[in-house]
RNA sequence: GCGCUCGUAGCUCAGCGGAUAGAGCAACGGACUUCUAAUCCGUCGGUCGCAGGUUCGAAUCCUGCCGGGCGCGCCA
């Protein structure tokens, strides 16, 4: 049910008729009404007429029997108040578990880029943003009816692999067996001798060159190191409630074996220049320091390949292989001018066609209390182990504290930097994971009291049912936005304002202390408030206690 | 130097072309024989960085300036 996608029909008509043409009316919440149409302010100027004369206007020609009454308001708002009738039935009817949300008319198909770790180090801080943000992503499109790829494009390809595959030689099979089980010491470890030892240094170059050739013995202590490091990213992204699956892990190794086509086909194209030894290509618009243009480099002048020559082989694969529609990348900011340069490339070469997308979905950075970039007192990266240890620690509950940490993500705009502050976060009061999981916690308390099948017809009566009622149905909208802009925290901001709208009604409607025909009525305000935090926040991937 | 981005209440943030700019925290004052008070209600608090411009209307769009962050060729 979207009651501004109605009102907004309605009025269409209205504006239509006025206007002598089409006129979006801009149906929006308000606090002087439900809703309003600041149309008519806009539609004033270009008809040469007054405001409040054409809002008039409109309102006598609009149709709303049934479903609200309207009134020019101001310097020509239309005021939009929906009938009570009309507001009790709706939230009847959200008892199905999409709460009357119909899936997309035309489905995409969107491979969400996210996490993307290194193989052989630990998740860190540094990786949480954008494994939270982009699973929300994920499971808000696919709950839409797009049809989902997820893609961890982890980092288990390159020069430091020769180091560590040398470092599991030296250590032999049960010792680096055993000794992968602590990787950031065993990745410390390789660094030590790497950076100390001549020899080892050789050897490990050695190493890359049998890595990359295919020697078989390499090949699969590699796949053991990665294939551990695996395993432990799924350890931690299953206490993190994260849907990626071991299928989703395509990593940078994946298209290796595609970089020669890409080259080939840039040189096809024209596109490819030899710059200091280097093979680039210089898309238009992209200066560096000197104002001389820059390059995005495709193979080094060593003749290997960089991380830039592994994103246009992905983004080929994507759209060429995988027949996705959309590209979204949950890749920090600093990487917005690499992203745009991969795009227009992409666009020249013919792989990124007009119809399909490709967005850079960037976030801000997780700042300490000293507004710096988050790290451990003695200037280490936090691991995200041991952040969720904490975390449930804190909240003595892994509920709780792990949804505190994903929702103070998820809840401000993620292009902004936030502070990580446990207290706010752990709060149990204002825009918090808590605060909404105890909205719920109190619902569910009260059906262990009550029956189910207790609840009926809604009628409403008080102020605060009739706002409660409002709010629920503000669930697509909300939704809807969240998507269409990628910005998570629209849903989160919107399941906030609905938890407050709840406990107002908490408060001050009695609920099984009623009886009749408002208990039945009330049970079920509760019930939809219950499933439209529920599906809210799994849609953002946070879990509800049953109990608080 | 060039480019991108951000600057909203003491703090943390919403709002991003519409009516007197909203929350939470903090401060102060109230509400528990009452469905979970991990809550609620009230008060206090803002020249929306500064200056111009566009507009009937600007926190919101444009330009300049000031201040913070980030990026600017072989790391991802």
């Amino acid at each position: 049910m979207n009651l501004e996608a109605l009102l907004a029909g309605r009025l269409a008509a209205a504006f239509a008729a006025v206007a002598g043409e089409t006129v979006d009316p801009v149906v929006r919440q308000s606090q002087h009404a439900d809703f309003q149409s600041g149309a008519a302010l806009a539609l004033a100027r270009r008809l040469g007429r007054p405001p409040r004369e054409v809002a008039a206007e409109v309102a006598d020609k609009s149709d709303l029997a049934g479903l609200a009454s309207v009134e020019v308001s101001g310097p020509g708002f239309l005021n939009l108040a929906v009938d009570d009738a009309v507001l009790a039935t709706a939230v009847d009817a959200l008892d199905d578990d999409r709460l009357g949300v119909p899936p997309v008319a035309r489905p995409e198909r969107i491979v969400i880029d996210y996490s993307g770790p290194n193989a052989a180090k630990e998740l860190q801080v540094g990786h949480l943003r954008s494994t939270i943000i982009g699973d929300a992503l994920a499971r808000l499109h696919a709950w839409l009816g797009h049809e989902v790829i997820r893609r961890n494009h982890l980092g288990d390809w390159g020069t430091q692999f020769g180091m560590l595959i040398e470092h599991m030689v030296d250590l032999g099979g049960d010792a680096a067996e055993h000794s992968l089980g602590d990787l950031t010491d065993f990745y410390r470890a390789a660094r030590r001798k790497f950076d100390a030892d001549d020899r080892f240094r050789t050897r490990s170059r050695l190493r890359v060159v049998a890595l990359q050739s295919g020697d078989e013995l390499t090949r699969s202590l590699w796949r053991r190191l990665v294939g551990q490091t695996e395993s432990t990213f799924m350890d931690t992204y299953a206490r993190l409630g994260v849907t990626l699956t071991p299928a989703d892990f395509v990593g940078e190794s994946f298209y290796q074996d595609q970089l020669e086509s890409v080259l080939s086909e840039l040189d096809e194209k024209g596109l490819l220049v030899e710059s200091e030894g280097a093979l680039c290509v210089f898309p238009a618009g992209f200066t560096g320091r000197d104002g001389e243009p820059l390059p995005l480099i495709v193979r080094k002048s060593d003749g290997g390949f960089g991380y830039a020559a592994t994103d246009l082989a992905a983004l080929r694969h994507r759209v060429r292989t995988l027949g996705a529609t959309r590209l979204l990348y949950v890749v920090g900011a600093p990487q917005r001018t690499h992203f745009r340069m991969v795009f227009e490339v992409c666009r020249r070469a013919g792989w990124l066609p007009p119809e399909v997308t490709a967005e850079h979905i960037e976030f801000g950075s997780i700042l300490g209390a000293d507004g710096k970039m988050f790290r451990t007192r003695s200037g280490d990266n936090v691991t995200l182990a041991a952040l969720l240890d904490e975390a449930v620690e804190r909240a003595s509950s892994p509920a709780v504290g792990i949804g505190a940490i994903k929702y103070a993500d998820l809840s401000g705009d993620r292009r902004s930097d936030y502070v990580f502050d446990w207290d706010r976060m752990l709060a149990s009061t204002g825009n918090t994971g808590p605060y909404l999981q105890y909205a719920y916690a109190r619902i569910r308390s009260i059906f262990r009291q009550a029956d189910a099948a207790e609840a009926g017809p809604v009628s409403l009566g008080a102020p605060a049912e009739r706002r409660l009622a409002l709010a629920l149905l503000g669930f697509e909208p909300a939704v809807t936005a969240a998507a269409a802009h990628r910005e998570p925290h629209r849903l989160a901001v919107y399941l906030h304002e609905l938890a407050v709208a709840f406990t107002g009604f908490y408060e001050s409607c009695p609920i099984l202390r009623s009886a009749g025909p408002t208990r039945a009525s009330r049970l079920t305000l509760a019930d939809r408030t219950a499933r439209t935090l529920a599906i809210g926040l799994s849609l953002l991937g946070i879990d509800l206690p049953e109990e608080m």
